[in-house]
DNA sequence: CTTTTTTCGTAATGATCGTTACGGTAACGA
DNA sequence: TCGTTACCGTAACGATCATTACGAAAAAAG
């Protein structure tokens, strides 16, 4: 009973999630927000709750829309196509929306004031958690004979991801697509094989 | 004439250089400055000008004492020296004070608000003067017959910054001296040679 | 229609942001 | 010693920060 909401919540939290890419959790500020969303400040704390909290729905939703090539490479065949498809499709991604580059794992908080510690340290679980299922199936990949028993799924998965996070600063530094795949390739280039 | 600083500029200097790579430009107030400096506001002002210039002198300065080892590997003699004293040495300052992790030009400013946007491109710019110098050494590595002639010094120097920055935001996340080694041995691990 | 329940916008909260008058103080030149 | 010059700390500036009372408005329940 009651009344009912006037605005779209989905497209709401779509446009704090655009706002938090582009600025990162600390310069975006609540007048950014309302203004993005055409609501007023008391609509999104009823919605969402404060601007962790926000914050956080944006980064599942992010999670869920953008990230979901990451399932799909982790039930691709050899583990060199996972590597493949992961990097190429995170190019694709950080140079897919031209007014917010890069990413929101990365964009969202690498540094600072001590208030924002709490945000930091969730989008720092947030991609070791993609690390970890990337290590497993590399793990797999070990097991299975498709990466040599020198291979360390660990490094290679940390790799990996070392390679999307520098692509995603360079993204955010105006990197065209075309140099960021040539980046990827060199990375691939140097993918394990079982020595036969 | 007049009256003496009784403040040691570049201990200051160093004082704030550490905030800003610790918690970022718009992470650090001056309420931190003043605290680690041990001097009054208007003492920061009339010594380096407001926030944006002290971070530039900051930035001038860590350039100077931490990344002295890039003018160092570009005298290296073949080009994977290069790379790898690059790679190695920016795993070591990544990792060399625990309290500011990883890399002043990744932490300084990723992302922020629309007020900040002048020291996140000092930053690219920053970054990317270290890749065109890190480019003119691959360039004349080709000439010399260091690398292949299907190489592109272009993209191997932008490759060997992204595994740097890369490598910065996971130190910012607390990954070990070990582990960003081994990122940085995979990484050399196929570094293109001339085919005899 | 009346009551209840929820959302709405207005407007304010205290705190903190970067920045700066201002008056007191110390060291130089004359 | 006196005047000038520059630095010092105190204390404030207006702006913006995230957050929230509060009352009007609207829709469901009775």
């Amino acid at each position: 009973m009651g009344r009912h909401r006037e605005f779209d919540v989905e497209k709401v939290l779509d446009s704090a999630l655009c706002l938090f890419w582009r600025k990162g959790y600390e310069g975006t500020s609540y007048a950014d927000l309302t203004e993005a969303a055409g609501i007023e400040r008391p609509a999104l704390y009823s919605a969402f709750g404060n601007k962790e909290a926000l914050f956080r729905k944006a980064l599942d939703r992010y999670s869920e829309r953008y990230l979901d090539y990451l399932p799909v490479a982790l039930k691709l065949p050899t583990s060199r196509e996972v590597a493949a498809h992961i990097l190429y499709k995170a190019v694709e991604l950080n140079t897919r929306f031209p007014d917010h580059t890069g990413c929101l794992g990365i964009n969202g908080a690498m540094a600072g004031s001590d208030e924002t510690e709490p945000v930091r340290q969730a989008l720092i679980d947030f991609r070791a958690a993609g690390q970890a299922e990337i290590q497993e199936r590399f793990e797999r990949a070990k097991a299975e004979g498709d990466l040599p028993e020198t291979a360390s799924p660990e490094t290679l998965a940390a790799f990996i991801l070392a390679m999307t996070h520098g692509m995603a600063v360079q993204a955010k530094a105006g990197f065209s697509r075309e140099m960021l795949n040539a980046i990827a390739d060199q990375a691939l280039s140097t993918w394990p094989t079982k020595s036969l």
